[in-house]
DNA sequence: GCGGGCGCTAAACATACGTTCAGCTCCGGC
DNA sequence: GCCGGAGCTGAACGTATGTTTAGCGCCCGC
């Protein structure tokens, strides 16, 4: 089982790996292209030349960072499908996408920041993460349908965006979430929180009185008129 | 043309808006660091020289492009919490945010690129940026609060993240839903059914029948009436 | 007419950056 | 003992990039 899960920390002694381990570090919290060698260099306390000597040039750094992280979530993804094929029901399906993602919560705050740098600078791989995310939770809901278990008049082509945007958003907005919450929306208690806020929202949504029987508490409001230009 | 609303287009006749425009393309397709002045010079049709003449510096020019986009912004946030202060129902607080978004979908391709550019960057405005979103979601959910219409058992902490995840997941990652549908999630069309399939999860959810998490008012699944239009 | 400011250009300049290279130390095998 | 390769260093190199500067042409007020 240990042997499952590919191996997440790169030995430090090494300056082979702590160059690796600082470039991705530095690649997620800055971009690639405000991250010089040098500074690399500096932050792995190594020479400059010690980066290209072990990785030709920054763009072949750049390539070692990718094939470390997909190798990474590669594993991640063959786990999250061979356990997703088996999910039917809703309840399932929420369960296992979101254990998906807490299997690894402590590997996180290094590996989210790179995929989060990596989905918005929209590097190629990150097109390729992506569309392998999409069909891992498009095919999930399409078991979970063909269960009978999405209401029929919701829109199954918005559906699993809709999900996506639930599912990722903490990864995406963290920095800002941080600045307002004072913590990180990925610290356990709050993520387990924000999993049952997640689950019950797609369940029952969150208006009260669904029932088209509302007592419209204001005296109505000019309504907006409807989007025109 | 209507007044209220602050000029969107600059004029492409100057040699300055020119590059105010091209700068701000650049910079959110790009990043500010992998454009080169040059690069911003060439495609304005101006000289390198121009830019520094008119704005100092990369960065001074970096200052102009976010005063103008918060200039639009401004406009467009003055006028979200104008509307937004009357609304207490969710139905109409769905209207107005989203009108509020659409109302400019025009001007989008250019503003919201840029937009997701600071938020990826973190630049201190985007920073800035988010917060008074949030601070619009929250009193608006708060009003709806108030007045009774979030559901009891619904986490209020969360409750807005989640509601900003819905809202701004198109905007973050458009160029993969572009790969996946072919199109822009921004299309008319398309922005509208996404509009209605994100108020349509709001209000009830998404799964069918299924067992909510908590002993729920009406365990049996809850018609809605389709959203009128 | 003309002086001066404004928009603008193109070349020159200084520096930051990625890359290269000669050479150092350490260590295992012969 | 010593050879050879691996890990590593720091200075040097060439280029890309942001910035500066000298100067041109146009237009407006006097």
């Amino acid at each position: 089982m240990s042997n499952a899960v590919v191996k997440f920390r790169l030995e430090p002694k090494s300056g082979r790996d702590r160059i690796l381990l600082v470039a991705m570090r530095l690649f997620g919290e800055q971009g690639f292209d405000s991250v010089t060698v040098r500074d690399i260099a500096a932050a792995a306390d190594v020479s400059v030349g010690l980066i290209n000597h072990h990785f030709g040039s920054k763009d072949g750094l750049r390539d070692q960072v990718d094939a470390h992280f997909l190798e990474v979530f590669e594993a991640a993804y063959l786990e999250g499908t061979r356990v997703g094929a088996e999910v039917t029901s809703a309840e399932e399906y929420s369960q296992w996408i979101e254990a998906w993602i807490s299997r690894h919560v402590d590997d996180w705050p290094l590996l989210a920041q790179y995929l989060r740098r990596a989905l918005l600078e929209e590097s190629d791989w990150g097109a390729e993460v992506f569309r392998r995310y999409y069909d891992i939770v498009r095919s999930a809901i399409d078991r979970v349908d063909a269960a009978g278990g999405v209401a029929p008049e919701v829109d199954r082509l918005w559906l699993p965006f809709l999900i996506i945007y639930l599912q990722v958003g903490t990864l995406l907005l963290d920095p800002y979430i941080k600045r307002i919450l004072g913590r990180s929306g990925f610290d356990r208690d709050l993520w387990r929180r924000r999993h049952e806020a997640y689950s019950h929202m797609l369940a029952s949504g969150v208006w009260s009185g669904g029932a088209p029987a509302r007592p419209s508490p204001r005296p109505t409001r000019r309504r907006r008129p409807p989007p025109e230009k």
